[in-house]
Formats: structure tokens, C-alpha cells, sequence
DNA sequence: GAAAAGATTACCT
DNA sequence: GGTAATCTTTTCC
């Protein structure tokens, strides 16, 4: 499944879609030009999950996450904007690193840098993906299992013990806490 | 209208 | 390892 991925690839249980991003490239065309990372690390939250936005129905703030599969939902936290992908209706997964692919892409080490490395706006909340402003793109087979790394998510208070942070195992980009690399 | 919490980060010891 | 910064959204009175 190499080439650029569409709505119908997000279109697929949340923690699957979390799994095969790893070692896919993330693209945006923004004023700044064109930056890319290859993801390293990413968080599933899922239905039914006391730590995801959307548990408890849409709000004001979560509604871009029941927008169809390929949406971007962008939120705030202190003064930082995060960046997640909407797989299905209410289910995201959030891009916390990747390696820089390009000269001007600041450490985007964690959710808040990668999302300014990539310069991702609030206002960017609710893009669909192939709309040109930014894709996502797979260019090899992808980051074998045996490679990635499940741990609980990070930053979280609620359903803490869910693994269902991934990361590409030993990779440097990763951010901290660094996940066990057994 | 007021208060509390937060999917973070940077800087301190 | 701990804490302050900082401000929007949500929730409660």
C-alpha cells in the first residue's frame, strides 16, 4: 500500500491506522513552504475512551473529530497547538514526532514542536486530507511490528494504563518520556 | 459570570 | 524530577 494515502485509508479501526503511520511521510504546502517529517510516534484514542476529546458526545471544541475519516483536528492545550488525523467517526489518531526530512523543520520532538515544525495552525482545525494542504504519503513497507513499540499514552489522566502509544523502538525522535526500548 | 482542568513545554534544582 | 507559564474550553452556580 505504498503512494499517497486517501480517505479511505483513515477509514479503518483507529489503533491499525495508528500502527501503519509509523514511517509515513507527513506533508504540508503552507505559507512557509513545504515541510515534512517521517512520523515516529503517535497516540490512538479510540471509542469509548475516557481519554479522548470526544468522550461524551460533540462539543464546540471536538466537532472536527465527527467530520469524516481524513480530517484534521487541531487543538490547543496552554499555549501550544496539537495536530491528530480523524480515522473514524469520533476516532483519531495524534501525531506526537518525526524525524525532519527537511533543512527548516525545527525538532518536531512531541505534539506541540511537530506541529509547529510542520507549521500546523489552529486554523487548520478541520482540513480534509487531498485538499492540498497537506498528505500523507507511504513510501516503503512501513515500520515492521517486531519495530514498534506499545506503551501508555503520555500526558493523560484518565485510562493511563492503555497501551496505546506507538513509537518506532530505539528511534532518537521519540519523545520523552522515552517508551521502554526492550 | 466564575472556576477548574488540560492529549505541553521549558527551565529550575 | 519538579514546577511555572498561560489561556481556551468546559462546566458549574
Amino acid at each position: 500500500m505504498d503512494g499517497h494515502l486517501g480517505a479511505a485509508f483513515f477509514d479503518r479501526p483507529t489503533r491499525r491506522v495508528a500502527r501503519e503511520l509509523l514511517g509515513a511521510v507527513f506533508r504540508t504546502r503552507g505559507p512557509g513552504g513545504v515541510r515534512a517529517v517521517r512520523l515516529v510516534e503517535v497516540e490512538a484514542y479510540v471509542a469509548r475512551d475516557p481519554a479522548n476529546h470526544a468522550f461524551g458526545g460533540p462539543t464546540r471544541r471536538n466537532r472536527s473529530m465527527f467530520g469524516p475519516p481524513g480530517t484534521l483536528y487541531v487543538y490547543r492545550i496552554h499555549r501550544v497547538v496539537c495536530a491528530n488525523v480523524v480515522t473514524r467517526r469520533g476516532e483519531a489518531v495524534l501525531l506526537r514526532a518525526g524525524a525532519p526530512l527537511l533543512p527548516a523543520d525545527a525538532r518536531p520532538s512531541g505534539p506541540g514542536r511537530l506541529a509547529r515544525a510542520l507549521g500546523i495552525e489552529f486554523a487548520d482545525d478541520g482540513r480534509r486530507i487531498g485538499d492540498g494542504r497537506w498528505e500523507i504519503e507511504r513510501d516503503g513497507p512501513g515500520v515492521p511490528t517486531a519495530r514498534i513499540v506499545a506503551a501508555p499514552r503520555v500526558g493523560i489522566s484518565r485510562a493511563t494504563d492503555r497501551p496505546l502509544r506507538f513509537a518506532v523502538a530505539g528511534d532518537p525522535w521519540v519523545s520523552r518520556p522515552r517508551p521502554p526500548v526492550t
